[in-house]
RNA sequence: GUCCCCGUAUUCCAACCGGUAGAGAAGCGGAGCUCAAACCUCCGACAGUGUGGGUUCGAAUCCCACCGGGGACACCA
């Protein structure tokens, strides 16, 4: 590939070689930076531009999901999406949109901490200077963001916001009435004015302050919580739900995760559960990831029920309140904090020895199913899902609509987690309750009739109910259908106190804090009492100090026991301030914990919009202009939002909150941050290993007869990611080195569709410089460097061509098919090579279609065709309707299937005249039989039933 | 185990509402250009759409089953 990119002595002056491609894309560059082509006008504050080709234009706002600058740099596969949404937004800005496109970088977080670790330096000096190796190598693709609307978490301009965000939370209550967050103004006035009972119906002046703060706190939307949280001392931090992956580790860094109860920060996204589930209705996103929220949300709709027992109600949820007839034993969690008081001292009579676990006593019993459910893991017990465990806990409760004593089982396949840690089981209609119910000899009573050929043990479906009336209680379920049963059912236990229907979420509430160095430090003191304290606006930015020691503690990665230390704390100095709070100077003591690096990513694009703004985190109007609601329902939110599927649940449901967080105090317009969402693909790699299993340099190795070689050793080839550890890694610089920054864009986007992942193939480069050579030579004369373009008139074949393509690339470039756009780029750029001379009226739209994939070279041959504006703000090719029309048609004929002729009519003949042509342009085909069927489908084909 | 997506030429991929299987790229073979080569230009070969059924005048496309690859969920009551 070398000889592409060095001239020989005999090489005409104006070839398109990799070093005019090179000095054409740096001049360029230089351009759209110096006349801030890119900017994009703002309606109002410093950024509006009422003089701007696009000021008055219909908006259109094209995100990426902000790189993590790690300190490896770029490979080919990371710019993908960037590119797509680069040439996606310049499409949209020669068609006429006032187009947003910016780009920033998510600096906090672990993985800058552990590289700053490693390399002994400060994580700002390490992070920003591989901010500045990726801005310089995005630069070199010709990204036309908006630079001017830059940000990164890290600068203290940015995260002031992200705190003031955080004390918009943490100052905020859900009100489940209005099903919206409001201040906690609002809620402490409802108190004061006795609109709102408090939790024991004490009129709020007779409370303490301790007492009224503790009220105030319990409703917060960021609130101090002691709770079991995941603990990972491996990491030395915390992490939530999200974090840890299906088999109990660290999503970063593999780590085992432990639960402790800790005192740790928590938001109340589970308030939003409704909202986020349902509003995922109006976003257009992929299926699968809208599956994957839903997933994750789990809502249940059922009922809580109470089952007495001598020690207390036992209360349960279940989503099949309907199904309470068949309800034969009740199983609570192992940690179900009942059990204990539940357990007697003995078994008693009648007690079955297969419930026993061979123990002599109910404690006995109960205590090692404990201990050895304890010392499972989460994949053994996932392993274990089939057979089914448990216990008799010696003791029975009473069936609320039956009367009728049932007894009470531990069993892991219950989890404390979820619901109430307790369910009632009804091995009839539920598949564990009927494994369970086999083994432990249990009764199983059906009480919805199963059709009749229904073979299987438990019956899920619907039908009548059956078995399920206690006429002396005024309850009578039979005959019912489900959805009726389970209505009757929830009145007739709300009427008799024994329950009420209930919604359940398998989301739990965000874990916020992190014991790390590398995050925005809480905008929280804690006074003398403990309670914490909200900074005021005024305070902001809390800036986050220096420290001695940035590293983490951290710990053996298996010792459980061990305690979180957060750096931050290290730093007595920082720690503890005086402040006037409003009532004079005291003395307090900060937060010390830091926030999680899903802070930044939850807003900043919101900041885009305004990131100059010192006054407000984005202006009102600004945020309505480029994100609010298109119309009555809408959602609003970014038109476009690029990224990789592996934030389905983490980063895009955080964001969601904030977002709707923000738009329920009335700071935003739109009630969705990411209105369209796209999966692009990821760009594999293939990878050899010697005898040893030991990785060989990729690009060594050599393929013949079948097989890999590096020299002439035989090596094995594997497929999968691009990695340094896998000596496979192709960079873009060594792409734009080699052939130009123009071909390697056109070269990924032409590879296959944007959603699709695909196998790198440095090979195939060549066919895209080629391509760009082609129409280069098209226009400009290799010796002389001038247009060799005609302004003759181009023939009709090639005008209509011309049009046809122009529609196509159009549908393309609306639809994200960028591939199938260049193949007719392509199919131009050749029928014009054939010409002896190119016609300027092909040329120019060419070069025009050409701009987002190649901008550099397009630019530069606008010029050449003697243009002195740059085009990013030409119009874009429009097709002329009437050359789509074809004049004539060849219809091809079939008979039974096959096709046995052809023939030409004009376009607009009509049907019974193509008819008549197709049957005698099959006449000898057809031997003089008369056709049983004859079909004409127009301008398409005519197919005959003989 | 359940659900979702994908299987088209040697490879990456097109084929829009079911209507002639090929838009584009790589690779391969040949010819032209050249002292020779590279570059370039032109020409060419290569699949009947994972397998088996079904619906239809007609199926890569719709339906069913199976095989292969990828992904998600995995006791959530």
């Amino acid at each position: 590939m070398s000889e592409a990119a060095a001239p020989a002595s005999d090489m005409p002056p104006f070839r398109y070689t990799a070093a005019l491609a090179d000095e054409i894309e740096r001049r360029w560059q230089d351009v759209w930076a110096r006349e801030g082509t890119f900017h994009a006008p703002n309606p109002t504050g410093p950024l509006a531009d009422p003089d701007h080709p696009r000021a008055d234009a219909e908006k259109l706002y094209v995100l990426d999901m902000f790189p993590y600058p790690s300190g490896a740099g770029l490979h080919v596969g990371h710019p993908l999406g960037y590119i797509g949404t680069d040439c996606f937004a310049r499409y949209q800005r020669m068609a006429g949109r006032n187009v947003l496109h910016a780009m920033g970088f998510d600096a906090f977080g672990l993985p800058a901490e552990q590289y700053a670790v490693q390399t002994g330096t400060h994580p700002r000096t390490t992070t920003e200077q591989n901010i500045e190796r990726y801005k310089a190598q995005l630069r070199r693709l010709g990204l036309a963001h908006d630079e001017r609307r830059s940000v990164a978490t890290i600068d203290t301009d940015f995260y002031r916001w992200t705190q003031w965000i955080f004390l918009q939370v943490f100052n905020s209550w859900y009100d489940t009435e209005a099903e919206k967050a409001r201040p906690v103004a609002e809620l402490i006035a409802e108190f004061e004015a006795g609109v709102r009972s408090t939790p024991d119906d004490r009129p709020w002046a007779e409370l303490t302050v301790a007492e009224r703060r503790a009220i105030v706190d319990d409703h917060r939307l960021a609130y101090v919580s002691q709770a079991p949280v995941n603990w990972c001392p491996g990491l030395g931090t915390v992490l939530a739900n999200e974090e840890v992956t299906a088999d109990g580790r660290s999503e970063r860094g593999n780590f085992p995760v432990f639960k402790r109860s800790l005192k740790q920060w928590m938001m109340r996204i589970t308030a939003y559960g409704d909202r986020l589930l349902d509003d995922l209705d109006t976003l257009d996103w992929p299926e699968p990831i809208k599956l994957m929220q839903r997933n994750w949300i789990g809502r249940s709709i059922g009922a809580h029920i109470d089952f007495a027992t001598e020690r207390g109600p036992v209360r349960v949820f279940t989503t099949r309140p309907d199904t309470i007839f068949g309800a034969t034993y009740l199983v609570l969690a192992p940690e179900h904090e009942l059990v204990d008081a539940l357990v007697p001292a003995a078994w008693p009579e009648g007690t079955r020895d297969a419930w026993t676990g061979g123990h002599a006593s109910p404690r006995a019993a109960v205590e090692a199913y404990r201990k050895a459910a304890g010392a499972k893991t989460d994949v053994e017990r996932q392993a274990d899902t089939k057979e089914k465990t448990g216990v008799f806990v010696g003791d029975y409760a009473v069936h609320p609509v039956t009367g009728g004593q049932i007894p009470i089982f531990v069993a892991d396949y219950v989890l404390a987690g979820y619901g109430t840690g307790a369910i009632m089981a009804v091995p009839a209609e539920d598949e564990r309750d009927h494994a369970f119910a086999e083994i432990f000899e249990l009764p199983i009573v059906r009480t919805v009739q199963p059709p009749e050929d229904f073979d299987g043990k438990a019956y899920t479906g619907t039908g009548p109910m059956i078995n399920s009336a206690a006429p002396e209680r005024g309850l009578d379920l039979n005959g019912l259908g489900v959805a009726d049963a389970k209505a009757r059912i929830i009145a007739w236990l709300e009427t008799n106190g024994h329950g009420e229907g209930a919604v359940t979420f398998r989301l739990r509430d965000w874990l916020f804090s992190r014991q790390r160095y590398w995050g925005e430090p809480f905008p929280i003191v804690y006074d003398e009492t403990g309670a914490a304290i909200a900074l005021p606006e005024s305070m902001l930015p809390v800036e986050l100090p220096e420290v001695d020691d940035f590293s983490p503690k951290t710990f053996d990665a298996d010792d459980a026991d061990s305690n979180p230390e957060t750096p931050l704390s290290r730093r007595r100095d920082w720690v503890e301030v005086e402040l006037d709070l409003g009532d004079g100077p005291k003395r307090y003591t900060r937060e010390t914990n830091v926030m999680p690096q899903w802070a930044g990513s939850c807003w900043y694009e919101l900041r885009y919009l305004d990131p100059t703004n010192g006054e407000r985190f984005v202006d009102a109007e600004n945020e309505r202009y480029w994100m609010g609601p298109r119309g009555e329902g809408d959602c609003g939110g970014t038109d476009l939002y690029v990224g990789g599927a592996e934030h389905a649940v983490l980063h895009l449901l955080y964001a969601r909150f904030w977002h709707k967080v923000l738009y329920d105090l009335g700071h935003v317009s739109s009630f969705e941050p990411f209105r369209k969402l796209f999966n692009q693909g990821m760009i594999q790699a293939f990878a050899y290993t010697d005898a040893r299993g030991a990785y060989v340099p990729a690009e060594e190795v050599t393929e013949r007869d079948g097989g890999f070689y590096l020299g002439d050793t035989a090596v094995n080839r594997e497929y999968g990611k691009m990695g340094k550890s896998l000596k496979n890694v192709v960079t873009p610089d060594e792409m734009c080195a080699t052939y130009g920054a123009d071909t390697f864009r056109v070269y990924e986007m032409s590879m296959g569709p944007l959603e699709v992942s695909r196998p790198w193939d440095t090979r195939a480069v060549v066919g895209s410089y080629r391509f760009l050579q082609r129409v280069w030579r098209a226009i400009v004369d290799e010796r002389t460097g001038a247009a060799r373009v005609t302004d003759a008139p181009a023939d009709e074949a090639t005008r209509r061509l011309l049009h046809r393509v122009v529609h196509g690339v159009r549908g393309d470039m609306e639809g994200i098919r960028f591939n199938t756009a260049i193949a007719k780029l392509i199919e131009l750029t050749n029928a014009v090579t054939r010409l002896p001379e190119t016609p300027r009226e092909v040329a120019e739209p060419l070069v025009l279609m050409l701009a987002p994939f190649a901008p550099h070279v397009a630019e530069e041959l606008w010029r050449r065709l003697g243009h002195d504006t740059s085009l990013a703000y030409a119009d874009f090719p429009t097709a002329d309707p009437a050359l789509l029309v074809a004049e004539t048609v060849t219809y091809p004929v079939q008979i039974n299937g096959k096709v046995r002729g052809r023939v030409e009519v004009p376009a607009d003949a009509a049907e019974d005249d193509v008819r008549a042509a197709a049957l005698e342009a099959v006449a000898g085909a057809l031997a003089g039989k008369e056709p049983r069927k004859v079909i004409v489908v127009r301008g398409r084909m005519v197919s005959v039933v003989a």
